[in-house]
DNA sequence: CTGTTAGCGCATTCAC
DNA sequence: GTGAATGCGCTAACAG
């Protein structure tokens, strides 16, 4: 036999199909008899409602979907992993879209905005234009911004500018005058995260009156491999820098790498700075910011599931910021150790 | 005004529901004339057919599942990654199930099973019972098995035996007589990975003359802090091993911590390896099983999708074997290091 | 080639 | 409290 209907169900049972629609959806107003013998009825049947049926009818999913570029990046998928764990107590699913290449994106969000797929979007990390926005809003499907920001929509947002200073700052309380920064280009994907740092970082610069040399400022993707080459360059600068801060830990574990084949001790010689912990920053003692994944995705799942349960609230925006962890890549710089280790 | 329909787009088009269907999917019975036409409709009003109808009707989602337990393991998600990358190109979006609480495994196993939800499943991981292939048979719902197996039922194997084998056969061949070997216990989930990697340590034991001694066998979960405690035990044994196998590379990390306090020097006082060769165990150089999440990923899906596409075909089982990574925390014991420095 | 029609399975009126 | 009827938006079968 073929997959019971809600027909079968209450033919089975003796009663209408309004009936058994009541008690599975949990309405009162169903005696205490009806409800068992339906109930009972639905378990010997092995009956599952037909959720795309009742999407249809009910205008709902069920599904959060989230939408991501370059699923790729240890940094989305810790998000991922918080939004998947906030998301588990809810009767919600979660179904994921990633745009990996610049290219197909207005595609895929043409495709993720068809209505009927989700019940509302979370967008990690894209700075979105007015013309996605505007297809969101009239597809009707509720966002939330997560390390991002638009006027008017909610969002959960990462102070990068003042993150990317407590790093500065760190470094420069430490004694430190010559610090660089190595972060990425910006890409399609989020354009300001980049000038955001930039910015804190100049900040710092002048309040802890540092020079921001413009050969200290240093792009490449978030790779090792990168963060290596970027050190190596740095390293070979007349004036090196006695201190790098990276955009991406994974840029910071080049730089470390770099400073091992020199020969370099780090921090008594170097000291190193990476950004976003993700676990292996831990494993290896790397002083980075800490970004508050769990607080994003808690947040961001909160916010999108109230928004769809009242639909014209007004948007929320809250604002998170990174939390410096010091661990043992950064220390004083070298000219000043003389004067630390004596007590 | 609300969402068009199919009907407002065959209205504005002077044509027919069903030539506007026609157009949607592509079928090659219109006219160039008129698919142009309504195709320009399509886009001047923005429509976008409503998947959720779509669903009820062609009973397909377009949606693929994936069940996993556990998110939280790094190399289920570097398998998602895989699996991600390997549907990217595919009409189908990808919806997450987790099995984080054993407790709730039966609801999650019925609710993703639902009609409507997804038009297959890939399962990783997980050793299905019985009662569960039988839901998805009922459900009618095709799943391809990822590291696990079922009698026919798709799926691709990862043979932890020979995987297993390999690593202490490794070991072996450097001259280590002292192999231990830390796995974690047996979970709900997958009951059987451990057992295998046992017996591909025993047969490795047998046929390169070591003593399986009981004491060198432990049991933590996958934790860099469980893998720590582990060594410590072993290394306080009045016999210590030469050289420790872990059941993950999480579990490696611990170790070498381990034998870094105790002043240790890997690999020429203690080798170390670990196992599914996750992105941290490159950056430190650990020996290691590399697991093909790769081939793992990209298998499965196509798999699944010509499963989808032609129900009735007969179940394929696959089989993949990790292969061996030697880096730098494997050595020959210190007993054979004078001869191994003389050439 | 194209228009019309009949449900897919369910939630939701509206009567009773 | 409960049953019967209506249609969500779409695809597929049929008629032209």
């Amino acid at each position: 036999m073929s997959k019971p209907s809600i027909r079968d169900v209450a033919r089975e049972a003796g009663v209408g199909v309004g009936t058994v629609s009541r008690v599975l959806n949990h309405d009162l107003r169903v005696s205490e008899a009806t409800r068992n013998r339906v109930a009972e009825v639905i378990r010997q049947l092995g009956y599952t409602p037909d959720l795309a049926a009742r999407a249809l009818r009910s205008r709902r999913t069920n599904t959060l979907g989230v939408l991501l570029p370059l699923f790729t990046r240890h940094f989305y998928v810790e998000v991922l992993r918080e939004i998947e764990e906030a998301i588990a107590p809810t009767p919600y699913s979660l179904t994921i879209f990633s745009l990996e290449r610049a290219s197909d994106r207005p595609q895929r969000i043409e495709h993720c905005t068809s209505h009927g797929h989700v019940d509302g979007m979370l967008v990690i990390s894209l700075t979105l234009t007015d013309r996605e926005v505007a297809r969101f809003r009239s597809a009707d499907m509720p966002i939330v911004l997560l390390d991002s920001a638009y006027p008017g929509v909610s969002g959960v947002e990462l102070d990068h500018l003042n993150s990317a200073y407590q790093a500065v700052a760190h470094l420069a309380s430490l004694g430190h005058k010559r610090v660089a920064l190595v972060d990425r280009p910006q890409d399609a994907f989020s354009p300001d995260r980049i000038s955001d740092r930039w910015h804190g970082y100049l900040k710092a610069c002048h309040d802890y009156g540092l020079d921001p040399i413009p050969e200290y400022r240093l792009m490449g993707e978030y790779s090792r491999a990168s963060g290596k080459s970027s050190a190596e360059r740095l390293l070979s600068l007349p004036q090196p820098p006695t201190a790098i801060f990276t955009g991406s830990d994974l840029q910071a574990l080049g730089v470390l790498e770099a400073a091992r084949e020199r020969g370099l001790t780090v921090p008594d010689d170097l000291s190193v700075m990476g950004y976003h912990d993700i676990q292996l920053a831990e494993y290896v003692g790397l002083t980075t910011v800490r970004l508050p994944t769990v607080d994003l995705g808690r947040m961001a799942v909160e916010m999108l599931t109230t928004l769809i349960a009242e639909r014209g609230s007004d948007p929320v925006t809250r604002r998170v910021i990174g939390t410096l962890v010091t661990r043992s890549t950064t220390g004083p710089p070298p000219s000043l150790q003389k004067h630390a280790s004596a007590p």
